[in-house]
Parts: structure tokens; sequence; C-alpha cells
DNA sequence: TACTTTTACTTTCTAAAAGTAACTTGTTAC
DNA sequence: GTAACAAGTTACTTTTAGAAAGTAAAAGTA
């Protein structure tokens, strides 16, 4: 065994591995942020969701509005209109997040700036 | 159509979709976070970030080395030693992170109080 | 010489998640 | 009775994740 190469231990903080993982839990994946964003602006209904995020489909939205009204960050309101109407709005712990989500696109903006714009590939 | 339910536009931002995809395309996923942050704490080699995050696999901690290296937020150096030594960093992109991974490990703590602990399941 | 250990992965295979397209329900308008 | 609209659901396919085992290179051990 190499003394030299073992002797300082480098620590990990599993509180904050704990912590990024619960956080994680709730807004991961592709769908969870961009909804809690055009929330953010207004309550919506499916529909209105639907036509700002062009690229979900409807199963991937209606599965991710579930989720997060189970981790109680959006809430739904049902209005007995002819057709039904849905209205989807940002729960005070949703509306929890918006600095981190500023902090998200700002970070978003930066790295666009100094990685995606300076390669041929991901203009998109 | 009705005049009421649609003279008010809500508007939905499209240049913070755009961003906030940005980021998340950069930092998505079970895996990269927790890497971020193991190496927050100092530089360190492939079988002691698997260490420390106890459940990745090595074809995961792999894969997802190779993504965020590709995205400049870490770097990699082989030392020539016996056996071999690779060792991983954060880049100054990837050091730009530490704001918003300090939100989100701090939002992360405020959901397991308000939710996750509330409930019976999810505890672990 | 052959076997074992160490580090840093890769490969193969299976399971879970995401995506696509078409279908459902209830009601009103034509 | 046919179409349209809102808010989804269902069945099917593709992509991604995860688990288990294997690989490579070099040094140490018997």
């Amino acid at each position: 065994m190499n003394t030299a190469s073992k002797s300082l231990k480098k620590p990990s903080c599993p509180k904050k591995l704990i912590a990024s993982r619960d956080a994680l839990d709730a807004i991961q994946g592709k769908w969870r942020v961009p909804i809690i964003i055009t929330l953010s602006f207004g309550d919506k209904r499916f529909g209105e969701i639907r036509k700002d995020i062009e690229d979900i489909s409807p199963k991937m939205l209606s599965q991710e509005l579930k989720e997060l009204e189970r981790n109680q960050l959006i809430s739904r309101k049902i209005y007995d209109t002819m057709p039904v109407t849905v209205e989807y709005s940002l729960t005070t712990l949703g509306r929890s997040l918006e600095k981190l989500l500023e902090e998200l696109t700002e970070w978003g903006v930066h790295f666009r700036k100094t990685v995606i714009g300076k390669k041929g590939e991901r203009v998109g």
C-alpha cells in the first residue's frame, strides 16, 4: 500500500448527496422543469401547457403532471364547463423552486455561450 | 370562441425554456449531479467516486464521466503509475455550478422536511 | 511459469422508462 | 349522425438504465 496516496481522506458529504438526490427525484427528467417554468407565468390548462412545450406528448404531460401533483409542486382544479376545463397551478412549494430555476436558466445561458455555441453540433 | 377565456395571452417565455433545456441536457439524470458534488470536495479517482456514490455501476459512472467531460464540466488526467491512475476534477465551468447545486441541495432538504418526511413511503 | 491482485473500465443481457399513434369520454354545434 | 374540442388513456415500439460478468496491463507471489 502506498502511504502517500491514501493518507488524506477526501470527504464526500453524504448529507449533500442525499439532499441532491431528494431534489432530483422531484424535478428530474426532461419535462418537469419546463412544466414548472411555464406554470410560473400563470395558471394553465392541459392544452395550453402542450402548446408551450411543443414537443411533449399528451402521455408524458399527463404522467409528469400527476407526479408533480403527487409531490405537491402543482395543484389541479377541475371546472365544470363544457367541455371540461382543468387548470394547473404552482403550489407554495412549487413557487419555492423559482430561485433555483432562475439559477438553472442563467447557467443554461452561460453554458450555451461557452460550450454549445462553440461546437458545430448541438447548435439547434 | 369564448372571448373572455382567450383575450389574455399567458406568456411562456421560450427563452427561459430553451435555457433550462440547455442546462438540463448537461446535468440531467440520476448521476451527474452527485458526481459533480463529490468532485467539488476534491479531485477523485474512478474507484473513489464509486465508493462515494454507492449504488452507481461502473458502466454508468464511466458513461456519465465521459458525457461530463464532453460538456467540459470535468477533466480527466491519466497518471502513468502501476496500476494506472486516472483522476477526475472539476473544470472552471464545472465549478460554476456550485451556487446552483447549493440551491438544489437546500431545496432538497426543504422538500424532505415538508413532503418526503410526511408520508409513510419514500422515507428511505 | 502460472496464478492473483489492482485499477479502470467494457460487453452482454435484461428491465424500466420514454416516445408514437391511435383511441376514449362527454357535450355542443352543424 | 358527423365533426369538433378538451383532457386525457391504451397499446405498441424504441431508447435508456441497470446488473452481472468479462477485459487489459502490469506487478507481486509461489
